[in-house]
RNA sequence: GCGCCCGUAGCUCAGCGGAUAGAGCACCCGCCUCCUAAGCGGGGGGCCGCCGGUUCAAUUCCGGCCGGGCGCACCA
């Protein structure tokens, strides 16, 4: 809640840049925030940037600006630094008391419909610690967007005609020789996404023993797109079991959806058709009828764009995208752009829904299909702007779709499709011991990493890591709190636990490869969810105990805070590492300024950092200032204000991570 | 070969062109008659990979190297 002190310092800036110096044209520049609040609340370092321009020092300018820049209001005094800084202080009493009580609130933003696409697991085996980066990426993402009132549709695509449910098809028949209620009957039985899990890696296992078994893989494929077949039933029968663990393990991590969109109805509603004849008709596709890729249906692919040549190939071949197959068969890139098509609404036709799941929001979740459509459903697509959250491995892929829609004269659309891209999640060799994988040879040996692979079963899922952190954290509950029901000790603990999980895949930046250690994920001190959870938890008890000792409540604290004497406002000024007030409510009041920064750069690590800082920022004021046994009734109260503010603002924070704060810990 | 990402403390990572380069972990020292020690305070530890360029100012921007990762299928 400081963007709106920013925006009328710029402007005061701005018009004092005009008047004083005569500038018709002033440079754009930033109000940023000082690194210590002795050095003041806001700066600004225009000074410096014109200085050649007005063939000035800068710090004449910045005293002339200073001169200039009186009567501010909310501001309670501008300072000229000698290196030529322009510093400002706030008025605290008004800033802090506006605060506190809730008068100052989000600014709306001009708003578009908006498509977030993550989670996207393939439906045949459990999920692992590589897809939970994805969902908790994405997730934070549809968070962030809604808290600024952006509209947003948050889909999960399920790939189910692909290769992944074929295998996992071919290893109940092929190799434990089942019938379709057989495999009712086991995922009854079983923990059915870990089974698919374990018979997925036997699969592959079979594959290499014999390389024309893959022709049972093809024909099993074949088989799952064409539909109507045993196979077909068999393969829905999987995935929609699999889909409703996967959605049972992301609402643990306070992940929800709202439409499902199937693979197969996609082909069976002819998009991929329809997609295909505008492609055709724009000459965005031609049928190549010569060298590597003849009989193929191909995209060119613009300039600067992949493709490696092979020895002795012309360039012109490497240059092309297969996009259907010399048999006829789309490829995933060309499915995909049918869906993107439709997401953007110029497609010309739509699915048919159908309710799936209620979901912990309350919200329905609705997934797509080709027959027999329920009324009730919401205007699915037609957004102006998609995310789709994929890791960079795809990112030529991604690229490929903006070419389309460019090609086919939608530039905007094109601009409008933004590959949310992240690095990968890799597992340390110490974790990939402890899971029971022999250590990696030759080449492999010498990575820092050992990669996740779905194919040889190797990754850690997240229902299992999501238990071990339960456990623990319910250990640690009940040894603080052993008032505590067993119920609400366990709600806590898989609270803390979504906490130590999002936050780990949220603190890093996403261009960074996580290498994921057992160990560090289990931890809940120092940078973690927990600590975050723990400093709001600690800033409530304080509430809870006002009430229960002096029989006040917040809004008690917070009426009457005009009249009260202020001195606690200043207390810790002009010390260098200010532990005080002033500090934590200025910190806590960045948060709109923190989200801005966090979706320009679409980076939720400035999110979790800025969360920690504020928690740290917290904990060092509590420890020095105490709050219930403080004697002096006015610095009483203002301490109370602030730790009402810091609690609003990181509840709000962790809010938009999908951390939820406990009652006790 | 081409494209993208990464290179900052022993380890894992932050650092929207600006004020003494920070945090967590690990290590050492201190703090529970005091609102929960999942905490707090203090300490040691840095050619910000290397070389150039732009700039009043470069860890940050640009170019070139070096090292590591990932892509570049009629897989998804």
């Amino acid at each position: 809640m400081i963007l709106n002190v920013q925006r009328h310092v710029h402007d005061a800036v701005t018009d004092a840049l005009r008047r004083q110096f005569g500038l018709a044209e002033v440079p754009p520049f930033a109000i940023e925030v000082p690194p210590s609040r002795a050095l003041g609340d806001l700066a600004v370092a225009v000074a410096f940037q014109l200085a050649r321009t007005l063939r000035k020092a800068p710090r004449a300018i910045a005293g002339d600006l200073a001169a200039a820049l009186t009567d501010l209001p909310g501001v309670a005094r501008v300072v000229a630094a000698p290196n030529g800084y322009l510093n400002l202080y706030l008025e605290r009493r008004p800033f802090v008391a506006a605060r506190a009580r809730g008068e100052v609130a989000w600014d709306p933003q001009p708003a578009e419909k908006t498509i977030v696409e993550h989670t996207a697991i393939n439906p045949n085996k459990a999920a692992h610690v590589g897809h939970l980066r994805n969902a908790a990426l994405g997730d934070t993402l549809v968070r962030v967007l809604r808290l600024r009132g952006t509209p947003v549709e948050v889909q999960n695509y399920i790939d189910d005609t692909g290769v992944q449910v074929a295998d996992v098809i071919v290893g109940f028949r092929e190799l434990e020789h089942l019938s379709l209620t057989d495999v009712q009957r086991i995922a009854d039985s079983t923990r059915f996404d870990y089974y698919c899990w374990d018979l997925y890696s036997r699969v592959t296992e079979w594959y290499d023993g014999n390389a024309t078994r893959l022709a049972v893989r093809a024909s099993a494929l074949h088989d799952l797109e064409r539909g109507g077949n045993e196979t077909a039933a068999m393969g829905a029968f999987i995935v929609d079991r699999i889909v409703r663990a996967h959605l049972k393990t992301m609402a643990r991590l306070n992940i929800a959806y709202d439409l499902l969109t199937y693979e197969g109805d996609i082909l069976r509603l002819q998009f991929w058709a329809h997609a295909f004849g505008i492609l055709k008709d724009q000459g965005a596709v031609f049928l190549q009828t010569d060298g590597r890729h003849q009989g193929c249906w191909v995209m060119r692919i613009e300039e600067g764009g992949l493709g490696a040549p092979e020895p002795g190939e012309p360039e012109e071949e490497s240059r092309e995208k297969v996009i259907v197959r010399s048999n006829g068969v789309v490829t995933y890139v060309g499915k995909d752009i049918a869906n993107q098509f439709w997401k953007f609404g110029f497609l010309g036709r739509d699915f048919h829904y159908r309710r799936f799941a209620a979901q912990a929001t309350g919200h329905p979740l609705w997934a797509t299909t080709s027959t027999d459509g329920e009324p009730g459903a919401p205007p699915f697509g037609h957004a102006c702007r998609i995310y789709n959250v994929i890791d960079s491995r795809q990112m030529y892929l991604q690229a490929l779709l903006s070419q389309a829609l460019r090609t086919l004269g939608h530039a905007k659309e094109a601009e409008n499709s933004v590959h949310f891209s992240y690095e990968m999640v890799a597992l340390s060799h110490a974790t990939a011991r402890e899971l029971g994988y022999p250590p990696a040879e030759g080449d492999d040996a010498k990575k820092p990493f050992v990669e996740v692979s779905g194919r040889k079963g190797l990754g850690v899922k997240v229902d299992d890591l999501l238990d071990l952190l339960a456990t623990k954290a319910s250990a640690e509950v009940s040894k603080r709190n052993a008032e505590l029901s067993v119920e609400e000790s366990e709600r806590v603990a898989a609270q803390i636990a979504t906490a130590a999980i999002r936050y780990f895949m949220l603190k890093f930046s996403r261009g960074k490869l996580i290498v994921f250690d057992m160990e560090e994920a289990l931890s809940f001190e120092g940078e973690t969810g927990p600590y975050l959870q723990y400093a709001v938890v600690r800033a409530n008890n304080i509430f809870r105990k006002l009430e229960d000792r002096d029989g006040l409540v917040e809004a008690d604290v917070l009426s009457g805070l005009d009249e009260l004497p202020d001195d606690e406002l200043r207390s810790g000024d002009g010390e260098p590492d200010a532990h005080d007030l002033w500090a934590l409510v200025f910190e806590a009041a960045r948060l709109d300024d923190i989200v801005e920064q966090t979706i320009r750069a679409l980076e939720f690590s400035i999110l979790a950092k800025y969360a920690f800082g504020l928690a740290q920022l917290f904990n060092a004021f509590y420890h020095r200032y105490p709050i219930l046994n403080e004697d002096d009734a006015a610095r009483k109260r203002w301490r109370a204000a602030g730790v009402a503010y810091f609690r609003q603002q990181l509840t709000q924070a962790l809010d938009l991570m999908g951390i939820a704060v406990p009652t006790r810990m």
